[in-house]
DNA sequence: CCCCCTTTGAAGGTA
DNA sequence: TACCTTCAAAGGGGG
């Protein structure tokens, strides 16, 4: 675009004002254009002001920046006639336009649109306050002038001292905090002001400065979040659990199931292996894209539909018999061995009846989801080589059946194969308290497929 | 073709 | 602060 043109043709036929409007909105524009925008002239260029406020060596690391704020209006004065007479107003001189120093304090960044040069200057790691500096009358050394910045978006920040043009050697400072910038806002007994800016998240040229790095993100490569120590642990143990369980077309789901077992049953120590490394991962991701955060992925993937955990018992039926091998079995697996235990240490009756009640508590907890008032548990005990018999019978407690300790040695193998024989007995249990994760495995309402194998030849049902 | 499923952990948002 | 939502991996299943 023509700028020079356009400028010129403004020259000869608009008011002054509406010239530097016309000035303002081109250098808005390309700016708008521009990904990296260079540090923010804060007069147009063409005008050749002598020293716009401009980056300088930062005293501190990453954004911060001292910024000199320095004008020498003889100069801009001879360069730009139409710009040199600003009006008085107030005891503060305007250029053009401009909004007055009460509307700035109140609401910065509400200026007409394109009168503004819409820059944010990266600043950042400047823990003290922002000072705005102008000089006393030269050649005195440069006394800064502090100057009180509101803690918040509209915070203004001028000084007027009545002090004659200074040298370009004589370099008043500001230093901006993070997210604060400067914004030329007239002139004032021959001394440029500007007005320091801090985070305004409703500031016009914030928002489109956002929407412009929204823009830029569709366009920008995703990048992928960093995995966390749970991801890592089952990218590394996924082949050997499928190895291990053999079963042809095994979906990811269920070994994930299992690995989520696994996980959870690997010591601190071991589980530290894998956060230590998702540390590092972690680390690395935060080098390569400084920028990055989890936000930036959001909405990029689809929204995961939440099921409805209404009970369903064809479907969970269903459910249940795809799923054997993972979390129903394992959860009926470890019951089961603590059953056995329990039996098996038990002295009394009484004793197992007292003891066992917790463990189904506990598998309840496990296998049933939110809460319908009765539901049903498929129990599967490994395989016994003695006949299984129903040795109590009583409300709100599991059946019991009075199993060969010996037989619970063999639980590993039975782990990915055994599955229940018909004809399950039923007692009452109370709904489970526990709030279920989204979709676990529900309960089944009849008995599984005859086993497999022929290390199954238990079962018991509770309802 | 693309989402779902399934797990845990991390991060960001909301009340 | 507690709770909720989303996304990391994986690959078969299904619309």
């Amino acid at each position: 675009m023509d700028f020079s043109a356009e400028i010129e043709r403004a020259i000869e036929e608009m008011e002054r004002g509406k010239l530097l409007s016309t000035v303002w909105a081109a250098i808005d524009e390309i700016l708008a254009d521009t990904s990296n925008p260079p540090p923010p002239p804060l007069v147009p260029a063409e005008l050749e002001f002598n020293t716009h406020p401009q980056p300088v060596e930062s005293q501190t690391e990453g954004y911060g920046a001292w910024i000199p704020m320095m004008a020498d209006l003889h100069m801009f004065e001879q360069q730009n006639p139409l710009m040199a007479a600003p009006t008085m107003y107030d005891g503060l001189l305007y250029q053009g336009d401009i909004v007055q120093p009460g509307h700035l304090s109140g609401q910065a960044g509400v200026y007409s649109a394109g009168q503004y040069l819409p820059y944010q200057w990266p600043v950042a790691d400047v823990p003290t306050a922002t000072a705005v500096s102008h000089p006393a009358a030269a050649p005195q050394p440069y006394l800064p002038h502090q100057w009180p910045v509101a803690d918040g978006p509209t915070a203004t920040a001028v000084s007027h001292p009545a002090a004659a043009p200074q040298p370009c050697n004589i370099v008043p400072v500001v230093k901006l905090s993070e997210g604060q910038s400067l914004r030329w806002i007239g002139v004032q007994n021959r001394e440029m002001l500007y007005e320091v800016i801090a985070k305004d998240p409703l500031n016009t040229f914030n928002s489109r400065k956002r929407k412009r790095e929204t823009q830029q993100d569709d366009s920008r490569p995703y990048v992928k979040k960093p995995p966390n120590a749970f991801m890592l642990f089952i990218k590394e143990q996924r082949l050997s659990v499928e190895a291990e369980f053999n079963i042809k077309g095994i979906t990811s789901a269920a070994v994930n199931r299992i690995l989520g077992q696994k996980w959870k049953s690997l010591t601190k120590e071991e589980q530290a292996k894998y956060f230590d490394k998702a540390k590092e991962e972690k680390r690395l991701h935060a080098q390569q894209h400084p920028k990055w955060t989890t936000r930036d992925n959001y909405g990029k993937k689809r929204k995961r539909k939440v099921k409805a955990s209404a009970f369903n018992p064809e479907e969970d039926t269903q459910q249940a018999k795809k799923l054997c091998g993972t979390s129903v079995q394992t959860a009926v697996m470890e019951s089961s061995s603590s059953l056995a235990e329990v039996m098996e240490s038990s002295s009394s009756l009484a004793e197992v009846m007292e003891s066992s009640s917790s463990l189904v508590e506990d598998l309840q907890t496990v296998l049933v989801p939110e809460a319908p008032q009765t539901q049903t548990v498929l129990v599967q005990l490994p395989h016994s080589q003695t006949a299984v018999t129903p040795v109590c019978d009583m409300r709100h407690l599991p059946q019991v059946y009075k199993v060969s300790p010996a037989s619970w040695l063999d639980l590993p193998e039975t782990a990915s194969t055994s599955l229940a024989s018909p004809a399950p007995l039923t007692v009452t249990q109370s709904p489970p308290t526990q709030r279920m994760s989204e979709d676990r495995c529900h309960p089944v309402m009849e008995p599984l497929e005859p086993p497999s194998s022929p290390h199954c030849t238990a079962s018991a049902a509770l309802l």
